[in-house]
DNA sequence: ATTGTTGTCCATCATTGGGTGGAGACTGGG
DNA sequence: CCCAGTCTCCACCCAATGATGGACAACAAT
């Protein structure tokens, strides 16, 4: 071997459905010493599957994946595989998912801007059994932790009020009185820091609690 | 040469701040027959710049850059350029931003979802002088084409509803009556096509006239 | 100049929305 | 068992919102 003594490569599994990010990751890591990638999945189900085929020492994961969302790849393989490492690498997206993220087990999130650099620095850091949030993420989660949780009904409230049902609307859907559905949004507005529906809905859609994709088809 | 008998290959300019993004195209293209990539940038200005240097046949540009914003940047090159041809490569985004694109000049959208398959024959028809608009974009084109376009004034009160401002504020901040913010809010509605603050809001931030992030930021 | 159009502005009125207090149901610990 | 805590539900009151109608100025077109 040309390389004089190097440690066993960190084996990867890259999962992300967007073909061309994949193919920038795999492409990046590929020739970088001391890495190597040894699986690619598109969708949440195949993620699964690459994983019990290769056992990685790192999977890189999107959270917004087609048939099972990042978050819940990652709680299925802990299930059976608890010192599975995982790498959160995500556009954007909300504050929410990456909560659901950090507390389903992963040991870092990045973004999609990032370098090459912190990639390759971040997959040693999580390989040394060490965690790495970045300055802008962390500020997040901190502004989160002080939130408390929504109700399941105060949810369902939030996620009409989001759709742009009035109370009477929501009142129907939900099959209760106006007043009770008055009585969730003031509570879910307090939880929330707001002051009125608008605000409520504007900032569902930072957190990631409703997302944008889901406005434009109606739910059955 | 090895390869028999090539035209002169697609000179390609990949324009995308993501570096796994950018990098996975690169990847991608260069390995196709009769694409080259002749330059790359990470935001407007290196964009307009690197244009210049190289005259690509094909601009591949994301919309969402630093510096300058992609609908931006088509306008500065055309203006110098016309003929130049630019395709728009973006994760989702709002439709305020597709539709600007393509008055820019831009002759096709893609999503960065698509398959390697579909960027190729996008490049090949492109070049070929024709325009590709994949199907999904097509309807919400087609969808805005109905609605009337918003006066400044009724823009910067919309503004404000998605900041989550009240009538009161947005009269004070705006330095005109109540009376008259609820006409713009009238007029803005109808426009959208919505019934109340909170459906402008979301439609506003699904259409991109204001974007997620600006509301993070406080503006100045 | 005059007509028409469009954008900005304002006032009044009915409806909706948010604030407050409090009742019954259900849970987990002591 | 009983208590504290939480969730869900409802009624009443007043402020904020949205609907309507109309005044005024800027501008284009003939």
């Amino acid at each position: 071997m040309a390389i004089p003594e190097t440690k066993a490569p960190i084996r990867v599994l890259v999962v992300e459905d967007h073909h061309v990010v994949r193919q920038g990751l795999v492409a990046l890591l590929n020739v970088v010493e001391g890495v190597q990638v040894v699986g690619e999945a598109a969708d949440g189900v195949e993620a699964i599957a690459q994983f019990r085929k290769h056992l990685p020492n790192i999977t890189l994961i999107d959270l917004r994946l087609p048939r099972l969302t990042g978050v819940e790849v990652i709680q299925r393989i802990r299930m059976e595989t608890p010192q599975a490492r995982f790498i959160v690498l995500t556009t954007y997206d909300g504050d929410e998912d990456i909560f659901r993220a950090l507390q389903a087990g992963a040991r870092a999130y990045l973004l999609k801007g990032m370098t090459t650099e912190e990639l390759i620095a971040t997959i040693r850091t999580v390989h040394a059994g060490r965690s790495h949030i970045p300055p802008a993420i962390a500020e997040r989660l901190a502004e989160r932790m002080g939130t408390e949780e929504l109700t399941p009904r105060e949810f369902d409230v939030l996620e009409q009020i989001v759709h742009g049902k009035s109370n009477k609307e929501i009142a129907t859907e939900l099959e209760i009185s106006e007043a009770t559905v008055k009585t969730h949004i003031n509570s879910l507005l307090g939880k929330l820091c707001v002051t009125d529906r608008t605000q409520a809905a504007t900032a569902a859609l930072q957190r990631g609690i409703v997302t944008l994709e889901s406005l434009r088809k109606p739910k059955p």
